[in-house]
DNA sequence: ACGAGGTCCTGCGAGC
DNA sequence: TGCTCGCAGGACCTCG
């Protein structure tokens, strides 16, 4: 679920809670979304540590230990995180809780996931660095122009919306975003990535660049689960132009919107009147 | 080298 | 009302 925008949304949101701040206790509730790594070792890694940066990278959040390690959490389909004041004893294992980390603030920072389909892990610097190596460019870089996204799709004999979601490709676009794109630049979500030509490439990386931009604006899409780091919805899910309006009339051209899954099996919703 | 399909999990809404 | 079934925003793996 969460993609780009909403991970930023949720890293933000938890960042003024973390950072500086030092881990008295970690709790580990549900072994299963760990990677790598057994619980003891995992408690054991964070209790004592101090926090020295909260970031996003791709749809993880990146959190940074003063050992150098990190502490990666992706949330996939249903992990969500929230903070709990000073006093307020959560509900534990009986609330999706995965784990709770219990600041010396007196605060608890929690991550939960219904379907545990997520991941976390903890690893060191080198580690991360490999990890990091491995997922494509940023698209809210600056250094993300239209040319790197265009060499970093390049030969691609996949359908564009497909490569759009490779995260090796580009960091952070999944199904809604991919969808929201491909409309803005009136682009064929089914098209073969190597024949699109330089004009339309530039329309595309224009279309992700907004759509990210003004999504995480809007802090995030809450279709079902999304949660920010406070708790509450975001706002984008209004302002979504294809995904979810299969039959409506689209915004441009008042065609009907199209709901296919020919793409990779994944919801594909498009405009057959001005998508080409 | 690529695409298709299964897998991990749980909850929800549609349809009977 | 209550059940079963299919589907869900992600990503990894195996197979052909």
């Amino acid at each position: 679920m969460p993609e780009l925008p909403e991970v930023e949304t949720m890293a933000r949101d938890i960042r003024p809670h973390l950072a500086g701040r030092t881990i008295r206790k970690a709790h580990l509730y549900k072994p299963d979304v760990l990677r790598k790594i057994k619980r003891p070792a995992f408690e054991r890694g964070l209790a004592g540590r101090r926090v020295r940066a909260v970031g996003r990278r791709a749809k993880h959040v990146v959190i940074e230990l003063d050992d150098g390690r990190r502490l990666i959490v992706q949330p996939r389909m249903t992990g969500s995180f929230g903070v709990r004041a000073r006093g307020r004893e959560g509900r534990g294992r009986e609330d999706y809780i995965v784990f709770e980390l219990h600041l010396d603030s007196g605060e608890t920072v929690y991550y939960r996931d219904v379907r545990r389909l997520g991941a976390v892990f903890l690893i060191d610097e080198k580690r991360w660095a490999d990890y990091d190596c491995a997922i494509g460019p940023e698209p809210l870089d600056p250094s993300f122009t239209a040319a790197r996204m265009t060499e970093s799709l390049k030969g691609g004999k996949a359908a564009i919306k497909k490569a759009l979601m490779d995260q090796r490709r580009i960091a952070g676009v999944g199904n809604i975003y991919a969808n929201e794109a491909l409309w803005m630049a009136g682009i064929d979500p089914s098209r073969e990535t190597g024949r699109i030509k330089a004009e339309e490439m530039a329309r595309i990386h224009g279309a992700v660049v907004d759509v990210l931009r003004k999504s995480i604006e809007g802090r995030g899409t809450t279709i079902r689960d999304y949660r920010t780091g406070t708790g509450g919805p975001g706002s984008f899910q209004g302002r979504l132009a294809v995904y979810g309006r299969e039959g409506e009339p689209c915004l441009r051209c008042r065609r009907k919107i199209v709901l296919t899954h020919a793409i990779d099996a994944r919801a594909t919703y498009f405009c057959p009147g001005c998508q080409h």
